[in-house]
DNA sequence: CTGAAAGCGCTTACAG
DNA sequence: CTGAAAGCGCTTACAG
C-alpha cells in the first residue's frame, strides 16, 4: 500500500527525454558537447522528474568526490573555527563540500584520521603544520592525495604550505617588548612536542634574546596545552618563581587571557605591576580589560588562500605553491613600556 | 617508465586469499559469519595487500556513506564551534565522518546547502533550529533523510530536536533581573526574522516583563546581527534613547561583549552605572571584566546527544526522540541589584 | 559456511 | 553530435 516513490536514475532520464545515458550524462557534465535541441529536451526530463545523480555511483564512474577533508586541532580555538569557516565558504564557491575532523593536539588520532578521510573518498587534504611521521607524508604520496598545509610557514620546507612564520613573527613581538625596555621576560608556552607552531613562537623569543645579548637560559617557560585554566595556571606559578618578571609573553591569547584573569584574581595591575602578551589576535584580544598586545594572523584570508590553492592541486592545475602571509604586532594596553 | 601502482581491489584479495569476493566482503562487514579458519587466510591477504575498500563501489553498493552533514549558521560563533566539535567527537566514535556547511544566517542558503549535502550522499543531517521553509522538511521527509534539529526545544513541535528552551530561559534570567530591582529594561536582540532561537529569546524577556505586570511596549528594542561591533553601537544608541536603562539585555555573549566594551569607551561603569546581561555562556563571559550575568546553556553534551541520537536514527533504531536540556543562570558582577 | 552472478547508477573511450 | 556497451568495485539475495 505503501507509495515506493523510487528515486529516478539517469536511465528514466535518458528514457524520457528519448536519448542514450551517455548524452543525459554529457548534457550535466559537459553540456557544450551536446546541441541546444538535445540539451533543453534533456533537461526539461531532468526536471521533470526531479532527477539528482546518484553520489555513490557517480564517485565510483568519475573517481572523485568533490569533497575535501580538513583536519585539525580543534575548532574550539577561534582561530580554527575562524579559518575553517573562511575555507569552507571557498570550497564551497567552488562546489566543494568539506569533511572535517579533529585531532586535540594528538598526532597519532591524526595519522588515523587521514586515513579515514581517505578512505572517504577525499579528493585532497588540508592539515595544519609541518611536525608529523614521514610515514604519513610517504602514505600521502603514494596515494597520491594532493595535500595542503596551513598555518605554518617554513621558509625552504618542501611540503606545500600557506601561513606565516611563527618564529619570526613571535621574535618581532620579543624585540618590540625587549625595546620597550623589558629584560626579565618569563614566557608560558603550549605544549612544543608534536606542535612546530608553538615551537616557533618559543623559538622566536629566544631568538629576540640571543638577539639583544640576553641569556635565553635565564628565561623562566611553563609549557601547558592551550587553554585558559592553563594560562591562568602557569601565570600565578610564574609568580612564585625568583624574581618576578616584567612580562609574560604567552604562546596564544587563550593562555594570555588565563594569565590575565589570575592576575586580575591575584590583585596584581596589567600592565602597572606586570606586561602580559598573546599571540593569533582572536577576538578576545581587543575586548580583554586591559585590550591584549598581540600578533595579528589573518586566520581569514588563510582559510581562503588554502581552499584555493587546494582546490588548483586537486584539479592538477597547481602541484601546491607555498605561499607567506604577514603577520604584524598589535600593540595595545596590556604591554607597558618600563621607565 | 612510471610504475603504475594499481590500489589493490576485493578481487585481487580474493584470488589471493583463494576464496570468492563475497567471502572476503563477509569477512570484511559481517566476521561472524565466515569460519574462524577462512579469516584468517583473508585477514592475511588482506594485510599483505594493504587493502582498503573503495568508498564510492561501496557507497554505491550499500547505500550508505557513514557521513553525517551539518549545516549551521557559522563556526565563527563559538557556541557553534564548541557544539560541533563534540558532535564531530561523537560521530566519529561511531565511525562516522561530519560534513560541514554553513550559511552565514542567510535561510535560502540552507535549502541550498541542503540539497547538495543530500547529493553528496549524507547519510543524517543536523540542523540549527526549527524556523524554515515547510518545503524543505517536506524534501527531507520525501528523500527520507534521517533528519535531527539542535540548539532549540519547542514543547510539542512536530520535527525532533535536542536542545533547551531559549524562550524559558530567557524568561528565567529576566525575572531575576527585575526581582533585583530593575525596571527600566533595554534589549539588544539578534535578528529575530527566520531565527527561532532569537524570537524566542526575547519573547522570554517580553513574558517577563508580562508576568510581572510591566509593559513590553514600554521596552526598547534593538535588532541587529550576532556580532561584537554590532552589540557596541546598538548599546550607544540605546543609550541616546529617552531614560537611560538600568540594565540592557542581550540576546547573546557577543553582543554583551561589545555592549560592554562600548560602555568602557564611553566612561560608563558596568554594573555601577549600567548592569549588563549576555545568552550562552561561552568562555568569554567569565573572562570579561566585570565577569558577565548569562544563561548557561551545555552546549557540548548538546552536540554529543545529537550525534548519539542521530546515528540512531540513520540506524533505524530511534525515530528520532526530542530531548530537552536545561539552561541555568549564571550570576556574576555584570548585573547589580537596585537599591 | 561459501560461491556464482546479478546489480547498484553512473562515465567514457570508441564508433559512427 | 550521439549511442551501444564496457567497466568502475563493491554487496547481497539465492543456491548449494
Amino acid at each position: 500500500m505503501s507509495s515506493v516513490r523510487t528515486v529516478p536514475t539517469l536511465d528514466d532520464v535518458a528514457r524520457k527525454a528519448g536519448v542514450s545515458t551517455a548524452t543525459v550524462s554529457r548534457c550535466l557534465n559537459s553540456p557544450e558537447r551536446v546541441v541546444e535541441r538535445t540539451r533543453t529536451k534533456v533537461m526539461r526530463a531532468v526536471e521533470d522528474l526531479g532527477y539528482t545523480p546518484n553520489f555513490g555511483a557517480k564517485v565510483m564512474a568519475a573517481k572523485r568526490t568533490f569533497t575535501i577533508g580538513a583536519i585539525i586541532p580543534t575548532m574550539e580555538n577561534a582561530i580554527f573555527a575562524r579559518g575553517l569557516q573562511a575555507f569552507q565558504e571557498e570550497l564551497h564557491a567552488r562546489g566543494y563540500t568539506l569533511l572535517v575532523s579533529s585531532t586535540s593536539y594528538r598526532p597519532e588520532i591524526e595519522a588515523e584520521q587521514v586515513r579515514a578521510l581517505v578512505a572517504r573518498g577525499a579528493d585532497g587534504l588540508l592539515l595544519i603544520g609541518y611536525a608529523r611521521h614521514p610515514d604519513l607524508y610517504r602514505y600521502l604520496r603514494q596515494r597520491e592525495i594532493p595535500t595542503l598545509l596551513a598555518w605554518a610557514f617554513l621558509p625552504g620546507a618542501d611540503q606545500p604550505c600557506i601561513g606565516f612564520d611563527n618564529r619570526r613573527s613571535m621574535q618581532a613581538l620579543a624585540n618590540k617588548v625587549i625595546a620597550m625596555g623589558h629584560r626579565d621576560i618569563a614566557m608560558i608556552s603550549g605544549i612544543v612536542e608534536g606542535n612546530d607552531r608553538a615551537e616557533g613562537r618559543r623559538q622566536g623569543i629566544i631568538d629576540a634574546l640571543l638577539e639583544n645579548g640576553m641569556d635565553p637560559a635565564a628565561m623562566p617557560i611553563i609549557e601547558t596545552p592551550y587553554d585558559i585554566d592553563n594560562g591562568a595556571e602557569a601565570f600565578e606559578q610564574l609568580l612564585r618563581g625568583g624574581t618576578r618578571p616584567t612580562v609574560v609573553m604567552c604562546g596564544n591569547d587563550v593562555l594570555a587571557a588565563g594569565a590575565m584573569r589570575r592576575a586580575r584574581e591575584l590583585g596584581i595591575s596589567v600592565p602597572d605591576d606586570i606586561s602580559i602578551t598573546g599571540f593569533d589576535d582572536i577576538e578576545l584580544a581587543r575586548i580583554l580589560t586591559p585590550s591584549l598586545t598581540t600578533v595579528h594572523v589573518p586566520h581569514r584570508e588563510m582559510g581562503r588562500r588554502a581552499a584555493a590553492e587546494l582546490v588548483r592541486m586537486v584539479e592538477h592545475e597547481s602541484k601546491g605553491q607555498p605561499e607567506q602571509l604577514d603577520s604584524s604586532i598589535m600593540l595595545r594596553d596590556s604591554l607597558k613600556r618600563i621607565p
